[in-house]
DNA sequence: CAGTGGTCTAGACCACGGT
DNA sequence: CCGTGGTCTAGACCACTGT
């Protein structure tokens, strides 16, 4: 269940752990300062570098912010992280025991339309290769993609069979990018995409948009939306 | 824009950029072994444990997979990792230049339904604390919380005035917890929300769903329901 | 068993940024 | 200026795990 089943951590982990449990505890107060790293080295009996490497670790939660000369502060609005897996559709639905089904349902090849090139900051009208598709978990329609991609970008795209290979599988494997952007939302399912996912107009879907660039030059710019009912489930 | 104004960085991290841009390359193939470490210690010209730092944080990206005695193989599904920043509602509004408004819509101290008190992993029955809230921006809806508190979890619960205090704010600045899970998802708004939130019914809203723990009691349930259009934005 | 990553150390130099 | 965190080093021991 929400069990801890580890064992109590050990070495720069459990001075970690510390730290955090003495933040918590308002040992050290919002806004304050805590002990400089090498007061900590001496306290916990270790070197400063291993204070270092567990500070960084509770920098990163957003507990404390740290800056050079002014020392570690205790952060006085705590953001907490989670991380996203995005792993591949196929990944994803397999992951749950499903079997994983593709469907191309539409490709276009020619200018796009306003919206999406200033999105990708390309010239109105430049030629793009439009693709639609359905993801299936165990024949069910499981999420429908929308894509727009910059043949100008990515090398024999234009030859490339979209009809058995989904486009994401494709490019995570031929492609890389440097950089993207990850937009999460919810969108109502419009007349064509309710028939695509087989649910009703108007049902709310959760909607993941990212687009992704190689050197400051667009690749391409998804919008998924996923059957009602998905939930993205993350630990804190 | 998207551009990267940043130097190209030095010591580990040009280590870091050097290896994903090799995998990225297909210098080494998916499913493929990369050098141990010592052996790109060699390469670069540095100290194992500056590789080692570069790795971990390739690692962490999701880009390799390590195991001891194995070596580093480069993952063969490239799962992207996002991680989500997920601040107070406040500093979230205010972040936009928005001006940030509250209002408790009703409290209610009794048992909980059946479906609450599941997912807390409580009896049923449970006595919890009701909440539900508006968060607005700039006087508009923002965002429209339904809370359950645990007061067994919670010490001086019950006498906390939520009338001009956000649930939220005063968990945060004073209870700690140690586990929570996040569940992202999209819903279509019933009346009371679609009323509270001025928006039509049926209307496609972005949902965030939180449980958070300490020490595997539960200490609060809560779903917020963001404002037709509200989107999250992040890096990958 | 033996190879590999995980971690720690003691010390050093540097970059940043309050004062 | 000068205190603080950021990084690097050379070496060491250990934990895990494939063979």
């Amino acid at each position: 269940m929400h069990s801890d089943t580890g064992k109590p951590p050990t070495g720069w982990q459990a001075i970690r752990d510390d730290v955090v449990a003495r933040i918590r505890a308002r040992d050290w107060p919002p806004g304050g300062a805590i002990p400089h790293e090498a007061a900590l080295a001496q306290d916990y009996g270790c070197a400063r570098s291993t204070v270092n490497r567990a500070l960084r670790d509770v920098a990163a939660m957003g507990l404390i912010d740290r800056r050079r000369k002014a020392g570690s502060r205790v952060a006085l609005a705590p953001a907490r992280r989670a991380t996203l897996d995005i792993p591949l559709i196929e990944a994803e639905v397999t992951a749950r025991g499903q079997s994983y089904g593709y469907a191309l349902l539409s490709r276009d090849h020619g200018p796009a339309p306003l919206a999406v090139c200033a999105r990708l900051g390309l010239p109105q009208g430049a030629p793009l290769l439009h693709l639609t598709a359905l993801h299936l978990a165990d024949g069910q329609p499981h999420m429908a993609e929308d894509r727009w991609i910059n043949p100008e970008a990515v090398p024999g795209l234009l030859d490339v069979d979209f009809t058995t290979v989904s486009a994401n599988a494709w490019l995570v494997r031929n492609m890389p990018y440097s950089e993207g952007e990850l937009i999460l939302t919810a969108t109502q399912a419009d007349a064509p995409r309710a028939e695509a996912l087989d649910c009703a107009e108007g049902a709310a879907l959760f909607t993941m948009e990212r687009v992704t660039w190689i050197d400051d030059r667009p690749i391409t710019l998804v919008r998924q939306f996923y059957a009602p009912g998905h939930r993205v489930v993350t630990q804190l």
